[in-house]
DNA sequence: GCCTATCGTGATG
DNA sequence: CATCACGATAGGC
């Protein structure tokens, strides 16, 4: 499984955790990952899920779990392989056509959903720096600040935080940097 | 390489 | 509330 390029996201900013979260592990191109979907009241339609989080399971699948377990503490996780793996196949499938925006569900403080914003507008393949980052938004001395939320980002690859990189080349990455570098350089490449 | 300015967060009392 | 430590930084030396 893997995402179509360029796909297109929507956010939809949430008041409060989730009460259940639906969650299953899926194989992806460049590993397992963990994914969580909830329904919300936003959108108004009766297929109404979100997706609130994916992750990488760099570790083990306890240790993604756990993460994400106290991330989300005030939500119910609920093991849901069919009602995610709809989801899943609903927006990421290869023959699908991406015509509708994939909904993705955040929680996150006004700065953060703005630092999050700001990533939804990088292109595939395109980088830029975490100062950059801070510049567009009007915010060129907050680097670390937008470090930060950047960080915290629980939605691997469909909000590309992948695509900020450090000025030097360190470039760090919540699932390792290796596999930040694969990202990019698939994406650089013509066989996405 | 080390030093420091910088700033939103979360923890703590 | 007030304070504090902490970064997926950057720039100066």
């Amino acid at each position: 499984m893997w995402f179509a390029r360029d796909a297109r996201i929507q956010l939809i900013p949430l008041e409060s955790p989730p009460k259940t979260l639906c969650f299953t592990f899926l194989a992806t191109k460049f590993g397992q990952m963990m994914m969580c979907v909830t329904k919300h009241a936003t959108v108004d339609s009766k297929d109404n899920f979100a997706i609130c989080v994916l992750h990488f399971v760099d570790k083990s699948v306890e240790k993604t779990y756990e993460e994400v377990r106290k991330r989300w503490s005030k939500s119910e996780l609920q093991k849901d392989d069919a009602t995610t793996q709809l989801v899943a196949n609903k927006f990421f499938g290869n023959d699908k056509e991406n015509s509708k925006a994939i909904p993705i569900a955040i929680l996150g403080t006004e700065f953060q959903l703005s630092v999050w914003r700001a990533l939804a507008d990088l292109t595939t393949g395109e980088t830029c720096t975490y100062s950059q980052l801070a510049e567009r938004m009007g915010r060129p001395s907050a680097i670390r600040a937008v470090a930060n939320a950047v960080a915290k980002n629980e939605v691997a690859i469909l909000i590309p935080c992948h695509r900020i990189v450090s000025q030097n080349g360190a470039s760090k990455y919540h699932w390792g940097a290796d596999l930040k570098q694969q990202l990019l350089a698939f994406e650089k490449s013509s066989n996405y």
